[in-house]
DNA sequence: TCCATATCTGAACGATGTGCAGATTATTGT
DNA sequence: ACAATAATCTGCACATCGTTCAGATATGGA
């Protein structure tokens, strides 16, 4: 079904995602807090008011994108960690350092959408209930992540209560302070590094 | 000099300022998406286009804004240290702690000028050379902090190249997922702990 | 086929950022 | 002290924005 809606045709037959992926696109290009309405409907050929019919306001526009997006995000890890099978230690210190990696890859390649999603442009109470189901789904990935790494032996002991809580906000703060310019983009792999050092992983 | 222009006059005396602290107000009230350069001016008694002999654009006030908030977030931070003077070990891990919780708790208690400073509210162009400064100067204070901590033989001497990028970043990112609400608010002492145990700090 | 319902349009309203011509005040040079 | 120049500020205008609402158009079930 295609975007547009075609000329002379009344009803557009694909409105409500038509909008999503159209303002999620000019979001891309442009950032959250440049993204019109009315730029949106007329991209996707479609009065202003149209939009009205399965978003309240624009914000929940927004919100909708800031949802697919979390998704995405959370699919990108799976498949990173998919990238190094098996148990061994190698294995799963690989994938630690995949999942933070494609944390940072995303928000490095799309720092407009990594804003959206973090920049306190998702109303919360429109899509917070299955924002925050997404987000446990990717906790779950390091979660198991980590026990690999503990069944390995390869993780220090006293450290590994605090592996998900610390990884999540080093990996994300890290991420946050370079896409914003505070932090030099090499920054990261020292993160990386730090992390698997003071957790005492790989040795 | 008050902020409002007093009626009847022509000159405000102190526009400048004036404005700053005004958008400062409004900002913390509403959020830097809401702010505009309209109401900043009436706030202050003066027409909006009198606000363009200051600030080229809206963004450049709100950018004016975010500098300001970085000295004031750096200053905070010096408080904070002064408040556990000293060369034992047990000062200098006060200290370490002080730092993070001066930081998370700045941005508990403003998450809308948090929000302002980083999130992609200030132009890079008008006052990146002032702030980063100002980070810099902020860099440093965790620098001597961790500094303090490895004289006292009270940080594992394999992590300390890190110990800044890995507790800035976990710090921030912690800081930044509960302001957004992906994070409960319990969880920023649980950083704290990973952070120290990790670092091997305090034993 | 006809009617209820879903979907979309068009015009309108108030608010916003911003530019420009000109009014008002401050400052400087003599 | 006074005139000329510069600094400040106002008023108005314009395009754009989010949003509302009455009504036009299409769809699907009886």
């Amino acid at each position: 079904m295609s975007l547009l809606k075609p000329r002379g045709t009344y009803h557009h037959g694909n409105l409500e995602a038509a909008l999503l992926t159209a303002a999620t696109a000019m979001v891309r290009a442009s950032g959250a807090e440049h993204l019109s309405l009315r730029a949106v409907a007329a991209e996707v050929g479609v009065s202003p008011s149209a939009a009205y019919h399965y978003y309240p306001d624009k914000d929940s526009l927004i919100s909708g994108v800031g949802q697919e997006l979390f998704e995405k995000l959370a699919d990108l890890q799976v498949a990173a960690l998919s990238q190094f099978p098996g148990k061994s230690a190698k294995a799963a210190r690989a994938r630690f350092r995949a999942l933070g990696r494609a944390y940072f890859d995303w928000a490095s390649n799309e720092p407009n959408l990594f804003r959206l999603m973090f920049g306190g442009f998702c109303s919360i109470d429109f899509a917070e209930a299955q924002i925050k189901r997404t987000e446990s789904r990717a906790w779950n990935l390091l979660g198991s992540c980590l026990d690999d790494l503990q069944e390995c032996g390869d993780i220090k002991k006293s450290v590994r209560p605090y592996g998900e809580i610390l990884s999540w906000s080093a990996v994300h703060g890290a991420t946050a302070l370079i896409v914003e310019g505070h932090l030099p983009t090499a920054s990261f792999e020292s993160v990386l590094d730090g992390l698997e050092l003071s957790l005492g992983i790989g040795k």
